[in-house]
DNA sequence: AAGCAAATCAACCGCATTTGT
DNA sequence: CACAAATGCGGTTGATTTGCT
């Protein structure tokens, strides 16, 4: 197809969105659903391609749109994904409720990104900027006969899963994100309510989420999370090195990419199903999520 | 207050994929 | 299967806002 052919034939206005406009969109969806998009605009009488229309629905008019500031723990969440995901910004968006892949987008580029750089993590590879520089110096060295791996968003990330040292528990200040927040995540072998919870991967198998980028499984008996949730992890109770002394299970490269290649939207569905509240199925969506992503599984 | 630079954000562009015929 | 249209995505741009001198 030619450039938006359909904004070239016809005299279709382009630009910012006057509150006319938004009105018309907003009034017409609302009463009949956008069905097909490229007819939106002149059944809504609008002077915009359907594309135009699609955008501003999904970025600005929907109705579920979380508006405002994203949180410290989203844009941790969004750090974690893309270590993950790289520029795979509908999956990102995916899942974060109510934000749209646009704004994630445009936080990336403007602020994690420099945070990232800030605590001396390449936001690229997600590795240690030192590292990084190590590398390119060794691939110069060796003449230029290679060619560096590719410098944007790391497709995969299987070399930093096994080479990441072990002492990145403070990465992002993720320690803080999960076990500050209400959920308490306490995962156990039993038949506890919030066990039954998460979904059967994790709670029948002997996984155990983490919240960092090494999938790690742990002996099913260990609870993350004891009652005094903050004070414990707070006061450095909880530490990698703890995680560490478990029985860890690194997948291979062919495993991990496998499995990443699988994760998919069904999140969304299949773990409210089990959740009571509005508010239990935010905080755990997010933390089930970060145990997927972590675990590279799908649910 | 004015001017400038940096940051932010909304929207566009072009390409890839999906869907329909 | 071939083609065209529709849709979705990520990169990029340009206007606006914010912060600093």
């Amino acid at each position: 197809m030619g450039r938006h052919s359909c904004c070239y034939k016809q005299k279709l206005r382009k630009g910012l969105w006057s509150p006319e406009e938004d009105e018309k969109l907003l009034n017409y969806i609302t009463n009949h659903g956008h069905g097909c998009w490229s007819s939106v605009p002149k059944l809504a009488g609008l002077q915009r391609c359907g594309k135009s229309c699609r955008l501003r629905w999904i970025n600005y008019l929907r109705p579920d749109l979380k508006r405002g500031a994203f949180s410290p723990e989203e844009e941790n969440l969004i750090a974690e994904l893309h270590s993950v995901l790289g520029n795979r910004w509908s999956q990102i968006a995916a899942r974060l409720p109510g934000r749209t892949d646009n704004e994630i987008k445009n936080l990336w580029n403007s602020s994690i990104k420099k945070k990232l750089r800030q605590r001396g993590i390449d936001p690229n590879t997600h590795k240690p900027i030192s590292e990084v520089d190590k590398d390119k110096t060794t691939a110069t060295s060796n003449n230029n006969n290679h060619k560096s791996p590719p410098s944007s968003s790391s497709p995969t990330n299987q070399d930093f899963f096994l080479e990441r040292p072990s002492d990145f528990s403070d990465y992002f200040g993720l320690q803080k994100l999960n076990f500050n927040s209400n959920l308490g995540l306490s995962v156990t072998a039993d038949s506890s309510p919030l066990c039954s919870m998460i979904p059967s991967q994790f709670s029948t198998g002997n996984m155990v989420g983490s919240v960092f980028q090494t999938p790690v499984c742990v002996k099913p008996s260990v609870t993350l999370a004891p009652d005094n949730t903050s004070n414990f992890f707070d006061n450095g109770g909880f530490s990698w090195s703890t995680l560490n002394s478990q029985p860890i299970y690194i997948k291979s490269e062919a495993e991990y990419l496998a499995d990443v290649s699988n994760i998919t939207d069904p999140w969304s569905q299949s773990q409210n199903e089990n959740l009571n509240t509005p508010e239990d199925s935010d905080v755990f969506s997010k933390d089930l999520q970060r145990m997927a992503v972590s675990f590279g599984q799908s649910l």
